[in-house]
DNA sequence: TCTGGGGTCCTAGGACCC
DNA sequence: TCTGGGGTCCTAGGACCC
């Protein structure tokens, strides 16, 4: 049986940002938006600190400045510097590719800023204990990064990835428990001690593990698809496991039931693909501090999108094939038009236009709060 | 307190063709 | 005349994840 496992960084935004700026280490600091909590945007992380107060991420930047205003200590806003993590994270990525284990590379497959699977690579040797090599990859990380981590190891990705959320369950429930008796207060998180931020969950525990809890504890199940199953009476992962085949793929969908029975029964790939990672298309969007009404506005805004995105496509050197534009109405009501370029181009006037031209699809006499454009790419040669 | 931004993949219906 | 079946492309939307 192999071994996959999955490296996830602690408060990863958070922590790049106290690196830099070490005076803000032990207050509450909250990444996102623009960094002013009196505008529109939400919270991207919360260090420990503030989340003590209730505040986590996707909530509203008011909402989070609201909740401490009740703390004593002065909390920090911040804005989201995009390119700090690119660089923190491609350290990282840097530090788990130079790992060997059983004598040969891993291989690491990147799943965002702060994540990724680690795995043998090909031809290894013998690779003695996967909780060893675990601990090894975290103190390398921690050693030439000063980030700490969790790592989850399990017979395949979905065991692994979920693991890791065993792991952080942990170390995050124990600093609560040193917290409220006054014990560690200074340790801070991410307490590097031996075990503490490592899990394991493979085929054998799988079922003891999982069974009982609600299936969107599983990777890739969401409370759409957790509430649809349960209209089937699948409540749990063993129900999810249990649930006849042909049902799911009549009522689900022939690809996606199929798939969520494999997740209930902790199957999924273990390979590993190290391959760098291709976008298929790149696209921005933007949540306008006072909504548009003006609809001559809302065409420049479109055209100035654009064009940003053409910049990050060009950057690229791959024309774009498909222009699709994305429109959220007053108060919440959003919708997209799409359309296939006659032929690939990256002339920025041409996608401008196409983008522009979408506008023609929708209603112009409603408020706009947020515009988004979004080029598909060609495939790389 | 109204609800970000950047992505991916899947589904489903209609067009169109044979 | 009241009418097939399959395949593929295009488009819009849904769901999920970080």
């Amino acid at each position: 049986m192999g071994w996959v496992l999955h490296v996830d960084l602690d408060q990863f935004i958070a922590a790049v940002e106290v690196l830099r700026r070490p005076e803000l280490a032990g207050l509450p600091v909250i990444v996102g938006g623009r960094g002013d909590p009196t505008e529109r945007g939400v919270v991207a992380t919360a260090s420990y600190e503030a989340r003590r107060f209730g505040v986590g991420s996707g909530m509203p930047l008011r909402l989070a400045e609201r909740k401490l205003r009740k703390s004593e200590e002065e909390a920090v806003f911040l804005p989201v510097d995009k390119d700090a993590y690119d660089a923190a994270s491609a350290e990282v990525m840097d530090v788990l590719r130079s790992l060997d284990w059983g004598g040969v590379p891993v291989l690491v497959e990147v799943l965002g800023w702060d994540e990724a699977f680690v795995g043998p690579g090909p031809d290894h040797g013998e690779l003695g204990s996967p909780v060893e090599f675990a601990e090894r990859i975290r103190a390398a990380v921690l050693d030439r990064t000063r980030l700490t981590s969790a790592v989850g190891i399990g017979n395949n990705k979905l065991q692994a990835k979920l693991a890791t959320g065993f792991a952080k369950q942990r170390v995050e429930g124990a600093l609560a428990r040193e917290a409220g008796s006054g014990i560690g207060e200074e340790s801070g998180p991410g307490g590097q001690e031996r075990g503490r931020g490592t899990y394991v969950l493979t085929d054998e525990g799988w079922y003891d593990e999982m069974g009982d809890r609600p299936t969107s504890a599983l990777w890739g199940i969401g409370k759409k698809t957790a509430d649809k199953l349960a209209l089937l009476g699948i409540a749990t992962v063993e129900d999810l496991a249990r649930a006849d085949a042909a049902m799911l793929a009549e009522r689900i969908g022939p690809t996606t039931g199929p798939w969520l029975r494999r997740l209930g029964r902790g199957v999924a790939s273990s390979e590993v693909d190290a391959t760098p990672y291709v976008a298929r298309g790149h696209g921005r969007e933007e949540t306008f501090q006072e909504d548009l009404t003006d609809w001559a506005e809302v065409e420049r805004e479109v055209d100035r999108i654009a064009r940003r995105v053409v910049a990050d496509i060009a950057a690229e050197g791959r024309p774009a094939v498909r222009v699709e534009l994305k429109l959220r109405y007053r108060p919440f009501f959003t919708l997209t038009r799409s359309h296939k370029l006659p032929a690939p181009t990256t002339d920025a006037d041409e996608l401008a236009a196409e983008a522009v031209a979408l506008l023609d699809r929708v209603e112009k006499d409603r408020p706009v709060r947020l515009l988004g454009v979004r080029l598909e790419m060609a495939d790389p040669s």
